[in-house]
Formats: C-alpha cells, sequence, structure tokens
RNA sequence: GGGGGUGUAGCUCAGUUGGUUAGAGCGCCAGCCUGUCACGCUGGAGGCCGCCGGUUCGAGUCCGGUCACCCUCGCCA
C-alpha cells in the first residue's frame, strides 16, 4: 500500500501480512469484524477490502489498551499497533490469507464508533434485499459485493485498455439532450430557461457518436450513462451502462471482430477461459427456426423441429386449424424424459405454454412399443404419429412438446419451454459461457398497437446491401447490418453499420411513419450531417452490466451496480424520487396534476 | 397495466384446525471465562405479526382492500 498523504494511519492493510512480516511494527486499520474476549486475552478480527488480520490484546498490552478493545464492537472502526507474531502451534487458522500471523497489540485507537448495525456485513445469512438496498453502504461491506464492484472495475479496465491499444478516443457526450419519442420512453428534465421545454436523457449517445464519425473522429468510445423509463427486470436498470463504440470505414465485421479480441481478452483475464475464434453466427431467421427467440441459450441443444408438413394429413383439430389460418406446427424433443414427467408436471408446463400465449401445449409420450401416449395421441392418426416419431428421431421414453400456433406464438412457447427445460433438467454446465452473433436481423417489425413498421433496432440502422431494393418493394423482408452479441442466452451487446446518406435516412424515417417535416424538425442536424461528408460508419454498446453479471456467474444486475433502484425505479437508501418544494417547480414553469403528498405520506424510506 | 411470490423481534425464519402469556437461531445488553477464530457458559431486554377494514365470543392464522419488495408478461427503437 502507497502512502498517499503525510499523516500515515496504517502501515499495512489488513489483508497484506505474512509470516514474512514476522516480529515488524505495523499499524492496521479497519472495521472491526468480531470481538471475542476472553478477559485475561482479546481477539479482534479486523476488516478492511484487503481481507482480515487477527489482533491480540494479551495480558501483556497496557490496561488502557485492553479497556478500549473489550470496549470495541461490531463495526467500530479501529487502528491497531503492535508486533507480527507468528501464532502458537496449533492455532493458525487456514482459512485465512493472514491466519498464519497476528498482531500482538501494544496500541489500539478507536477512530469512531458504531450503532449495532442493521445486519452483519461478515455474517453467512443474506438479509432480505430490501435491508440491503435501505442499508446499502452496509451491504457494500460484503466481502461478495467488493468483489463484484471489483470484477466491474477490471471489466472496464480491460475494455478501456484494449480499445486505447486500438487507437480508439474517448469523448463524452451530453447528458441533457432531446427527447425522441420514438423508442424508449424518456427520462425528462424541464428547462428552467426555457419554460414548458424540457431535456432528455439519454437513452444512448447514439446520434452523437455518429456526428463525431461525421466530425472525423474514426474511432470512438465511451463509458456511457443510458436512461431509459422503461419496467425493470432482474436484468434491466432504468439507469444502466454501455460501452459504447464507433468506427468509421468500416462493415460489420470490422466491428464484430474489435469485439470478438476483447471478448476473448475478459474471458482469459477474469475466467482464465479460452475462446476459439471467429464465434459462432446465427442468421435471426435460424435463430427463431431452430430456438424460438432472437437471443437463443446455445449451451444445450433442444432444438426446434418444424412438424408442419408432417402433420397436414392429420384431423387432429388442433394442427388443422393453425395450419389453416397461416400457423406451424412445432415441437421440441425431451430425451428420455417421458419417465421424469408426471402428469402434473405436464400441466406445469402446459400453464407456461399458455402464459407465453399458446391455446394449449400437446404432449406425447414414445412407449416401448414406439407408439405415443398421452390425452390426444388417438387423434392424431397413425401416418402422422409416424411422421412425428420420425421427424423428431424419437425413441421410446422420450417426451415430445408440440405448439400448434401462428409462428410467433410457437416461437414463444417453445422458447419458454426450452429455456425451463434446459436448465431444469441439468443440461448445461452453469458455469460454462457460450459467446455468439446473431446476424441478419430484419429492419423492420410490425408495431402491435399501430401496425406500423417499427425499426427493429433504430431508425439509423443501415439495409442490407443485397436487399436495398426491397425497402420499397417488400420491407417485411428486408435485412438490417445488424448484430447481436449473446452470452448465455443473454444479449450482451447490439451494434449495425449505420445509413450514412442522407436519401436512404430520409426513406427509413418515411417508412417509419416520421413525416418529411418531422423528420426535419426532429433530426435535421442528422440529415444535414449526412450530406456534409459522412463516411461509411457503424458500431456497437455492450451492456457493462451484463458483462460483468455474466462474468461474475451472478443472476441480479443489482449485484453488480453500487447503488441499485427497486423494481418501482425508486432508492430505497436515499427515497429518490422524492418530493420537491414548490417554489423549485415554480422556477421551472412546472406543476403536476397530482397534489403534493403531505409530509409522512410520501413513499419514502428515509427518516 | 396483467399474473405469481413474500411481508411475524435489529437480521434469518418457525408458528398446527381460528383458542391461554407469539417462539427459535444469530445479533444486542449484563455477568463469567488467558488461545479463540460462527469461541464457550449463565442471565436479560427486545413484537403495530406491513397497513386499513370485515367475519367471529375470539384473528399472526379466514375474507376484502391497500402498500412495499422480488420474479415474470406487456414494455424495453
Amino acid at each position: 500500500m502507497r502512502k498517499v498523504s503525510r499523516i500515515v494511519l496504517r502501515t499495512h492493510t489488513c489483508g497484506e501480512l505474512r509470516s514474512n512480516h514476522l516480529e515488524e511494527n505495523v499499524t492496521l486499520c479497519g472495521w472491526v469484524d468480531r470481538v471475542r474476549d476472553h478477559k485475561g486475552v482479546i481477539f479482534i478480527d479486523l476488516r478492511d477490502r484487503w481481507g482480515k488480520a487477527q489482533i491480540v490484546i494479551g495480558p501483556d498490552a497496557p490496561a488502557e489498551v485492553m479497556e478500549r478493545a473489550r470496549a470495541a464492537r461490531s463495526e467500530w472502526v479501529i487502528s491497531a499497533t503492535g508486533r507480527v507474531g507468528r501464532r502458537p502451534e496449533g492455532t493458525t487458522n487456514p482459512k485465512l490469507l493472514t491466519g498464519e500471523i497476528e498482531v500482538v497489540c501494544s496500541d489500539l485507537e478507536i477512530l469512531n464508533e458504531a450503532d449495532t448495525p442493521a445486519f452483519q456485513p461478515g455474517a453467512k445469512e443474506l438479509p432480505g434485499e430490501e435491508v440491503r438496498l435501505k442499508n446499502r453502504w452496509l451491504d457494500l461491506r460484503r466481502t461478495d459485493m467488493q468483489n463484484n464492484l471489483l470484477l466491474r472495475s477490471r471489466i472496464v479496465k480491460i475494455m478501456r485498455d484494449h480499445f486505447d491499444e486500438l487507437g480508439f478516443i474517448d469523448v463524452e457526450t451530453p447528458m441533457l439532450g432531446r427527447s425522441t419519442p420514438e423508442g424508449a420512453r424518456d427520462y425528462l428534465v424541464p428547462s428552467r430557461l426555457d419554460h414548458g421545454a424540457f431535456f432528455a436523457l439519454p437513452q444512448s449517445p447514439q446520434l452523437y457518436k455518429q456526428l463525431l464519425m461525421i466530425a472525423g473522429f474514426d474511432r470512438y468510445v465511451q463509458v456511457a450513462k443510458c436512461f431509459r423509463d422503461e419496467d425493470l427486470r432482474a436484468d434491466r436498470q432504468p439507469e444502466f451502462t454501455q460501452l459504447d463504440v464507433e468506427m468509421s470505414f468500416v462493415d460489420a465485421n470490422d466491428v464484430t471482430s474489435v469485439i470478438e479480441d476483447l471478448v476473448v481478452k475478459t474471458a482469459k483475464k477474469i475466467l482464465d477461459v479460452d475462446i476459439s475464434l471467429p464465434l459462432p453466427q446465427l442468421t435471426w431467421a435460424e435463430c427463431m427456426d431452430r430456438y424460438g427467440h432472437d437471443a437463443p441459450d446455445l449451451r444445450f441443444g433442444l432444438e426446434i423441429i418444424d412438424l408442419t408438413e408432417d402433420t397436414k394429413e392429420s384431423d387432429f383439430r388442433v394442427f388443422k386449424s393453425a395450419v389453416e389460418s397461416g400457423g406451424k406446427v412445432r415441437g421440441i424433443l425431451v430425451s428420455g424424459a417421458a419417465e421424469k414427467f408426471s402428469r402434473k408436471d405436464l400441466d406445469v408446463l402446459t400453464a407456461m405454454a399458455v402464459d407465453a400465449g399458446a391455446k394449449g401445449l400437446v404432449w406425447l409420450k414414445l412407449d416401448a412399443a414406439g407408439l405415443w401416449t398421452g390425452p390426444v395421441a388417438k387423434n392424431l392418426g397413425s401416418v402422422v404419429a409416424e411422421n412425428i416419431r420420425t421427424a423428431l428421431d424419437a425413441k421410446p421414453g422420450d417426451l415430445a412438446l408440440i405448439s400448434a400456433d401462428s409462428f410467433d406464438v410457437t416461437c414463444k412457447t417453445l422458447h419458454t419451454l426450452r429455456k425451463h427445460l434446459g436448465k431444469k433438467l441439468n443440461m448445461y454446465d452453469q458455469s460454462s459461457m457460450h459467446v455468439s452473433w446473431v446476424v441478419d436481423f430484419p429492419m423492420f417489425a410490425r408495431d402491435e398497437e399501430s401496425g406500423n413498421w417499427a425499426a427493429m433496432h433504430h431508425p439509423f440502422t443501415a439495409p442490407h446491401p443485397e436487399d436495398l431494393e426491397k425497402l420499397t418493394s417488400n420491407p417485411a423482408e428486408c435485412r438490417a447490418v445488424a448484430y447481436d452479441l449473446v452470452i448465455n442466452g443473454s444479449e450482451a451487446g447490439g451494434g449495425t453499420i449505420r445509413i450514412h446518406d442522407r436519401a436512404t435516412q430520409q426513406k427509413v424515417f418515411e417508412l417509419l411513419g416520421i413525416s418529411h417535416d418531422h423528420a426535419q424538425e426532429r433530426f435535421g442536424f442528422l440529415l444535414d450531417a449526412l450530406s456534409s461528408g459522412a463516411p461509411p460508419h457503424g458500431g456497437i454498446a455492450l451492456g457493462i452490466d451484463r458483462w460483468v453479471m455474466l462474468f461474475g456467474q451472478l443472476d441480479s444486475i443489482r449485484d453488480v451496480i453500487a447503488f441499485p433502484k427497486t423494481q418501482r425505479a425508486s432508492d430505497l437508501m436515499t427515497g429518490a424520487p422524492g418530493q420537491v418544494d414548490t417554489k423549485q417547480l415554480a422556477e421551472l414553469g412546472v406543476r403536476t396534476i397530482i397534489p403534493p403528498k403531505a409530509a409522512g405520506e410520501t413513499n419514502s424510506n428515509v427518516k
């Protein structure tokens, strides 16, 4: 530990002393993790970020030191000075890195007392998340959380070094920008100097980084905070961090290669895992066909098989009506699972299917004689039954789960079941990493509410060169030059090659139902910039929070964020969001339509 | 906005069919203890059973509502 100031409170950290420090006189500072008072001798486990060390206050210690040690309580901040001694034979602690030694205390100073903590940061039992978030400073004292944030710091360092070595320039972009009604809901900030006008916090620095390319910066990178006012999930926060990247004079391959090298470095340095390049690439269409999802977990098989052709002769009403209305019959085969799933288990799977939007779920078990059994088996007809058996390559004892519905619904249903079964049946190693690209996304998808075309990625995505003509003739089949990075079934990043000419950009705006005037008003600066010498460019954004979660094998994004928000986007520690003075509102020219809550009526947990 | 789960001591939880004074472990406080490391032993304090209402002779337990937290669908270009 280097001295950072002239007032040296400590000579070493709590985690660094070893037997090579024996007989040295040291001073440690930290938090009292535990006190074991044996009257004549007191042991204090002193803890800091670097580790734990045992302080011994024996009968030889000065009386006032003994007294102070006896007074010390959990989480008090103390400094202890003494000689590094070897622990007596039989009293070493192999569980501690410093377990060979102890500090024989000659002086002890209480730097700060502490109230009894709401929970013990050193305890094995993890408190409920509400308690952890309310007392986040205590939660962050826990070794797990300290390791998580350390991991995050290391990953961000790897990212920064990687892009620095490749000549990328870190440029900051504004947090106060203009609202764009497309995409996610914006967080708004009222303008004091222009009443009735609002800034929006960035959903991503998308347009700014494109303008940096047009300005000639060539290679841009930023660790960028992004804000989206949408509902939360275990892997979603209203404010999150992206590693934002943009490059000029590149095609998709140039961008993905840069990221692939980063994936390899990160996996090697963090997990000591070797990832071979190039990463597998699946097209979006292939993903939907084989896995029913655009970010499939490829750590296991359980692929979807299309049975539409095999079942078209069937009189079974469920299959027939699905196909007649333009849908599909598709299924997955769960090998050897027939016996593992009782009627009750299958009811649960059916409920999951219904939850995913299906009308029901067809399940079939292949018996020893090679015949399908199950409530609808007799409705199939022998030809169709045999077709299904062949198509699925089913063996006696196998379970088939079949969904007959629109293509979209079968995707959703079978994806849900696949994900559930993969985990439940332990079909993969939880700690393994599978990284791949999903490419050739469609440019557009129908917006279900309005029926209009909506950009699948964002409105600045370049159409696939081969599909340029389809942009007008057949937008539904026009592919985009887009690529998503998928790790273990989680979207860990996504990017596109951008439109770099004004005419194409205007055409895409038109298709999205953004009128000429509206486009001019909202994106005029982009259109002007595009017609002022815009280089071909493209980029990607990586979700840093998700990367840390995935590389740290954690289940919640909140565990890799120092001060996260709850599902209702509130901060239990500070009480944000909170009420403001009417005076503040008046200055901003803002009035709320809900009367201010009386004191004590707020949701705030702050006393 | 919809579905599901949880809410009992500071923390983690148990609490039977609705029935006496709501329990345990950890923590806290006091005492004892010279080699512990989840120290040990003895004693003690600590409860708006989330909140509001209802049913009942009687509610932690049943019913309705509500709030918070978590998971999830919608949503997240």
